[in-house]
DNA sequence: GGTTGACCTTCCCATGATGGGAAGCCGCAA
DNA sequence: TTGCGGCTTCCCATCATGGGAAGGTCAACC
């Protein structure tokens, strides 16, 4: 089985699905692959070794064309460590941004979470939020997140129900 | 003008892009717009502001179906904020599982990014790391660690098959 | 030999949210 | 009336991945 796998076996040995073999071949990310005379692919070790470099960059979130530049890297003996680490450090910071503006918007709705009850009325910080903008931190008069905590609210209407029509 | 707008001005008054709102329309997100004669979509206060409302909810990062539910919520006078607080909760579990993936992600390059002289010499552990496989920290001679997608399957019995052409 | 069933092939479609652009109609102003 | 910009619908593209159909191939088993 070392020297010439099917594509199945060249996926469960690379972590990288039949499907996607298939696709990174047609766009050129992977050379296209040996066939048998039935039509089948062949695969060799070179092979799956490749696929399984394209698979951890993709797991490390790497887009295809940057991969597609990596791969250009890893087989270029003249390559300079110094460009590899650049595509890295820009990539690290694609994710901590990315990562920054989940967290952002998390804190945000945790804010307002925080102030709804939870209860079985209907008054709701979020869908206050929601409705009327998000409170820019320390706004002037926006009188939305810390209205009321725990005390007195007596059975509450509904909201501007979008109905029309 | 105030009580009778173009899209473009309800897009520009709502936050979303004229292109959106008539996707929402279509998905039936929000209702179908009034028209005009001349087949112009007409929107009133009442829909600016819903279309507000689903542009605030992107912007926390909920995807349309969540939306779809929190605007049923929003005009449900007998809602619970117990609803809408736990599905703010679960999307904020989804974003926070997200970053912290993300952030997984930059860390391990981080580490890789560490190790590399970073000079115009080609090597370079960030390489090394993508050709070897995730680097458990100081792992000896990593042959194969995680083989993932390996499991839970019965051993298909093909053969390699020599055939090749 | 024939059957079976897992595997392979290609091709099309779907996702989620958004945008680009074409072809053609509408509305307002000069 | 001409002109321009906004509106209409419809199709395509993104990015990475998967599902599934229709049909060919392969190895094993009876």
């Amino acid at each position: 089985m070392g020297i010439a796998m099917n594509i199945g076996q060249a996926a469960e040995a690379s972590g990288v699905s039949a499907k996607m073999i298939r696709h990174y071949e047609s766009i050129g990310l992977v050379p296209r692959a040996d066939r048998r005379n039935s039509g089948y692919r062949d695969y060799g070790p070179q092979d799956v070794h490749r696929l399984g470099f394209v698979r951890r960059a993709r797991d490390l979130g790497f887009p295809l064309e940057r991969i597609r530049v990596l791969l250009g890297l890893w087989g270029d003996p003249g390559r300079s460590s110094a460009e590899v680490k650049a595509l890295a450090l820009s990539h690290i910071g694609e994710l901590e941004g990315k990562a920054r503006h989940l967290q952002e918007m998390a804190g945000v709705l945790r804010g307002l979470a925080l102030s709804c009850d939870g209860d079985e009325r209907p008054d709701c910080p979020i869908i206050a939020g929601l409705e009327a903008g998000p409170v820019p931190p320390s706004g002037p008069c926006t009188g939305r997140p810390t209205s009321r905590s725990s005390s007195a609210k007596p059975p509450s209407r509904r909201s501007p129900s979008p109905d029309r029509r």
